[in-house]
RNA sequence: GCGCCUCUAGCUCAAUGGCAGAGCAACGGACUCUUAAUCCGCAGGUUCUGGGUUCGAAUCCCAGGGGGCGCACCA
């Protein structure tokens, strides 16, 4: 392949310019036109170069900009520079000044007056009809797929606007968004494997954090009724089609409130968001309906099992009885797994991916719930929830545990548990411990996969989908 | 980490053991209303890498690399 000519307009590209419509405007503004009509509006336009059609004296271009694409129509009896406006690369960053007009086939179009380069394409992109299609290259080159295919930017979009009406939402209800630290001395608030990295004037460890929790809960303490954060965290966990090892979480924590409170917050939550983004609750995912609408069921965890593996199963059963269980579902119980472990593992090998929801799972083993308070009424369990939806963990929320004494037997069964060899079992935070002991009200807490959410709503398949830039092996050059 | 699949021109893809091709993009040209414009012409390759089998390998085998999917782990 031969470089193209260059341009001399190179040589003088603008360091700003202002343009003054944008292509959505246009097309909203005149799309009733006739054919051939001329409007006496002269507007300057600007964006990128996507397909061009040459005529001999006349030329036609479709520019892109952030908001759709309109016709450019040049013409050498009335484009300044119309030899090299036919010279241009797809991809090129221009700016065009000229009549809105409609064309003899009635197609909505700046008739160009005059034009300047703005950014030349040096390298060249995908198919104009199939874009570009190879998986690896478009997370790669996340800059040539995002104008290469739609779908692509609409996806990022579409979580941009989420993630805004989300803190409309929720300041709307009086809660106050804060930021918490992303390095933590003691990694805490989720059971994962964390990254560690090391501070050079301290001379300490640190962690990046496996979720915000703690800290959230520190500020109730000190005395934020109701806080939020939109914490992008990290666990040193592989990756697949539905986990990046650094996502983001929605953490919300309200003073006074219960599990049953976040229900109705995680449903109107997500309802709404499917309201305003999409216009129904009423959505598809992977091609199968689904309907987010109000309210979603609510069931225990033990009944959900018996639901869908037949198993009548509790925590006050004898202990060989529950690992029998699950052997039976082909879950092998390993040596240091207490009852409630091997029930969440019955659950999770023969129920989850089962439940196409939305459905609010609730009631979960203490044992495996480090931080949320005992059950007012079932003993061994803690009013915890998980929102399941399409087969997957949407949201995960409990009452949480605010009694000192109670956290540290907890976090003491996590550092036993990380003693025997589980390193994604909890530390002791002993500032935690502290910051309990001022007194932590009753507060209910809840915390939303934003990726998934998003994979939700878009319909996506794949978190990567989700995520501008998602991790990957680096590249070699 | 394990298993399966995959990698060919800038992009999208053919060629299944017998001369590596097409469309688009690029480059040169024609065309005064196109819509993935059309037409003519020209050029474009470490077939992911390295070994092996074979008269002959993009194709079969081995090893390595990238990626995808599944499992495991998790949200």
């Amino acid at each position: 392949m031969s470089d193209p000519q260059p341009l001399s307009q190179t040589d003088s590209v603008p360091y700003r310019v202002e343009p003054d419509a944008r292509a959505a405007e246009l097309a909203e503004r005149f799309h009733d036109l006739p054919e051939q009509s001329e409007t006496g509006v002269t507007v300057t336009v600007a964006g990128r170069l996507m397909l061009r059609r040459e005529m001999g004296r006349v030329a036609f271009a479709s520019l892109h900009d952030s908001s759709g694409s309109i016709q450019l129509f040049a013409g050498r009896a009335w484009t300044d520079g119309f030899a090299e406006f036919t010279r241009l690369s797809l991809g090129d960053w221009i700016t065009a000044t000229g009549e809105v007009v409609t064309t003899k086939t009635g197609e909505l179009s700046v008739r160009v007056a005059s034009w300047q380069l703005l950014a030349r394409a040096r390298r060249g992109f995908g198919d104009k009809w199939h874009g570009i299609s190879d998986v690896d290259t478009r997370y790669r080159q996340r800059y040539a797929d995002l104008w290469a295919n739609d779908g692509s930017r609409r996806v990022l979009l579409l979580r941009s606007k989420l993630v805004s009406w989300i803190r409309r939402w929720l300041e709307d209800q009086d809660f106050v968004e804060v930021e918490t630290p992303i390095f933590h001395p003691t990694p805490g608030g989720a059971t994962a494997r964390p990254f560690t990295t090391h501070h050079n004037a301290l001379d300490v460890d640190l962690y990046l954090r496996i979720a915000p929790e703690l800290y959230l809960k520190r500020l109730v303490v000190g005395g934020f009724e109701r806080v939020f954060e939109v914490a992008r965290v990290f666990r040193n966990e592989g990756l697949s089609p539905r986990h990046n090892p650094e996502f983001t979480m929605l953490e919300l924590y309200q003073a006074y409130a219960d599990y049953t409170d976040m229900m109705s917050i995680t449903e109107n939550l997500v309802a709404g968001a499917a309201m305003q983004i999409l216009g129904t609750t009423e959505i598809s995912y992977g091609g199968r309906p689904l309907s987010l609408s109000v309210p979603w069921r609510r069931a225990t965890l033990t009944d959900l099992i018996a639901e869908h593996a037949g198993l009548t199963l509790d925590l006050d059963m004898a202990d060989e009885e529950m690992r029998s269980a699950a052997r039976s579902v082909g879950v092998t119980p390993e040596p240091g797994w207490g009852p409630g472990k091997v029930l969440l593992e019955i659950y999770e090998k023969t129920t989850e991916a089962r439940l196409w929801g939305p459905v609010f799972v609730t009631d979960y083993p203490k044992e495996v719930s480090p931080l949320a308070r005992d059950h007012r009424s079932r003993a061994g369990y803690v009013e915890r929830f998980e929102g399941i939806v399409a087969g997957r963990e949407l949201c995960n929320a409990f009452s949480e545990l605010n009694d000192p004494g109670e956290q540290r037997l907890r976090f003491e069964a996590q550092a036993a548990a990380k003693a025997a060899g589980d390193d994604e079992a909890m530390s002791i935070d002993e500032d935690y411990l502290r910051a309990l002991d001022f007194g932590l009200p009753p507060t209910g807490g809840l915390g939303i996969g934003v990726d998934r959410l998003v994979m939700l709503l878009a319909d996506a398949d794949a978190i990567r989908d989700v995520i501008a830039f998602p991790t990957l092996r680096p590249e070699t050059f």
